[in-house]
DNA sequence: ATTTTATGGCAATAAAATTGCTTTGGTAGT
DNA sequence: ACTACCAAAGCAATTTTATTGCCATAAAAT
């Protein structure tokens, strides 16, 4: 499937606002609302979108920690990595797990959590613990003056 | 403002299904519809959500590379700072842009791309000019088992 | 225990989504 | 260039959903 204009304009419309109805959207994109529906409805069974979602402000749920944690793996054994990933997907906290190439690393976690006591209790009890963990190094994010997930749309 | 379970279980159903209808929703908390939509707006207003996105399927619009890159500053001046996250803005392939703490880097961004020609042009022709960039190194992401926006609610 | 306040439920209304049908516009073939 | 065809837009009717005011109920405070 290929998609026209419409439906770069509707992509990257609901991109932003992920709740605008179809209305709106409609007169956003200068069409009316039928075939404008019909267009998401098949954008949606394309697979294009993938679903939606509603973002949440991380400060207002006490959540102010955000971390990247760079993981190394004493081997790299398919089992290994299977349990690495199953134990880590038990953690509320760890928004993202990236299986990365670089010298650096074999994981990368982005994780989220309270405040140094939680971060503290999930280095120590929940990652450290798991089997092959050979090192950790976490940086801390400041500030995230860019933090979006919406896809540049050739 | 404080929020009880009835608020807890709005936000996780939400930040899974973003367009749920408000009677579905009501529906999954036990709850007749009218007080469940009063709660979602309060939650709105409060700042509680910051908003409503459609997740965009990367591959099917032909991106296929996601690249963390650790870029280091010559100086750590607040103009280079503020300049370079200037610059940053521009370029759409940039999803994350992070100051972090650590001996690493003092930017960590988060791209996506089409493809290694893409990256390279990137890396090359917008990534490096930028003044004050004095280091870049690249991490390719080979899989994502787990990526999310979906905080844990307290 | 009584008053007050906050929150849930109901019902009516307004808005939005959804569907079938018609019409238009663009394309290919003669 | 004309005609036939196909795909996609627009319209209108119907269904579903959101929204609002009002009343009832439960919890909290005095």
């Amino acid at each position: 499937m290929k998609f026209d204009k419409y439906d770069r304009l509707i992509l990257e419309i609901i991109q932003q606002q992920g709740r605008i109805s179809n209305q709106e959207l409609a007169e956003a994109i200068n069409l009316s609302p039928s075939p404008c529906l019909r267009r998401v409805k098949q954008l949606e069974e394309a697979g294009f979108i993938d679903g939606y979602v509603a973002l949440l402000d991380a400060k207002k749920l006490g959540l102010s920690l955000v971390s990247f944690m760079q993981v190394s793996m004493d081997k790299h054994t398919p089992e290994r990595f299977n349990h690495f990933e199953a134990e880590i997907a038990k953690c509320s906290e760890v928004l993202e797990c990236h299986l990365v190439t670089g010298q650096t690393a074999d994981y990368l976690l982005k994780v989220i959590i309270k405040d140094m006591d939680g971060f503290q209790h999930f280095l120590l009890n929940k990652l450290t613990p798991i089997d092959g963990v050979s090192g950790v190094q976490s940086s801390f994010v400041l500030k995230s003056p860019i933090n979006t997930r919406a896809l540049p749309i050739l």
